[in-house]
DNA sequence: TATGTAACGAACTTATTTGTTCGTAGATTT
DNA sequence: AAATCTACGAACAAATAAGTTCGTTACATA
């Protein structure tokens, strides 16, 4: 496996390059969001627990110079933005949907049930409403 | 996706998961290796391009306690250790080609040939000999 | 006797990633 | 007139990952 160098970045090996693209902690959170549908900015930040402002607005930029996402803004005041995939996003999707379905396997053999969480947490959210 | 924590480490979602585990900048050159023959400690070394020891060394401990790899050691001296993928460490094989295939799409779309640049590189180890 | 060998451990430094805090525009609502 | 809204930029701090250097074991060979 040879060092590749695209625009000052080394990778080496394709796997590398690929989660250089869509690894990090805020991409795939982002990219899984937009899947379904278009998200505006402030929706997206109150969708993903956790995320700050820098590293939101930093992933999106990241996604949209490497052609997964596109954005539509809005000359209007207050502003409005619209982040949706591109085709190239919707590719990234699929291979997304077999990480995480290893993910989901891996978890079990740790005896992590990941549906149940989730559903325990919907149900612990509708409590404190 | 709610917070998952097991062990001390937090995951964000069934992908982050996998990073988690078989991510990084060294766990897959050492998996992808192993996948048809087992190593020992230096020939890995030798094996993988800038990889250091302690980075090798600290790779190998973690994928030995997730159950990806199986060590063997040898007590004579000097030290005999051998390295090889366990059973869940061949499942992982498959997504890693899966993600591998999706890496080197990804380059070619930014118009790098990747098999091209391995070959070159056989070709000036061979001149350099 | 000095040197080499395989497989590391430990301490420390550097680099990369993530997170925190503060500030801005300009129309709209109170 | 002051506060609110949305989508950020910039400076700085903290946390995590990776890399460097030095030392060790205990036998075999020059």
């Amino acid at each position: 496996m040879p060092d590749v160098i695209v625009n000052n970045e080394t990778f080496y090996n394709p796997v590398d390059f690929v989660l250089k693209k869509i690894g990090g902690t805020w991409k795939i959170p982002v990219l899984w969001r937009l899947r379904k549908k278009v998200f505006r900015y402030t929706e997206l930040q109150k969708d993903i627990p956790h995320i700050s402002q820098k590293m939101l607005t930093q992933t999106l930029r990241e996604l949209e110079a490497d052609g997964f996402i596109s954005k539509k803004t809005f000359a209007i005041v207050p502003p409005h933005t619209e982040y949706a995939l591109t085709e190239k996003g919707t590719k990234a999707i699929i291979i997304i949907e077999t990480i995480r379905n290893y993910g989901l396997e891996l978890m079990k053999d740790d005896g992590i049930d990941y549906e149940e969480l989730v559903r325990e947490e919907v149900k612990a959210k509708k409590k404190s409403t």
